[in-house]
DNA sequence: AATTTGACTTACT
DNA sequence: TAGTAAGCCAAAT
């Protein structure tokens, strides 16, 4: 029987501060911009939307992008380290490494390779 | 309604 | 160096 590891929460969240709903907006815009053949990660959209939401909204709002009516290159966002982990939400779980190869960004192991050099950092909103 | 999980990241031990 | 804790906030169970 697997052990489950419970997280103590004891510390109550109480930021009120609420912001404009075009979060989502805000993300796509971003990873639209993202240059074919560059990457750029969850913390740094993240950040380029205001930091207020933290990298897993960036995720969440990826796994929904594909509502969004201009495709969003999802694929162009991976870690901070480079691993493809959102992989497995694409259609075929490879179909994300393909997409960045055909970009010509090679992928191995589930990681970008050179992605320090392949990163691109979104500009910050205004 | 409460708890867990998740396309994450940073910091501390 | 590696594992754990915590912070984020919404969706799923």
């Amino acid at each position: 029987m697997p052990l489950k590891i419970k997280r103590k929460n004891t510390e109550k969240t109480a930021p009120k501060e609420k912001e404009k709903d075009g979060f989502f907006d805000a993300v796509y815009d971003i990873v639209r911009q993202v240059p074919r053949g560059q990457v750029t990660t969850y913390g740094a959209v993240a950040e380029a939307t205001g930091m207020r939401t933290s990298a897993r909204m960036v995720g969440w709002a990826l796994s929904v992008s594909s509502k969004a009516k201009p495709r969003v290159p999802a694929h162009r966002v991976v870690n901070r380290i480079g691993i493809l982990t959102g992989r497995r939400h694409f259609a075929t779980p490879t179909l994300m490494q393909e997409l960045l190869e055909q970009e010509g960004v090679k992928v191995q192991d589930d990681t970008v390779v050179d992605f320090k050099k392949l990163f691109w950092e979104p500009p910050v909103l205004q």
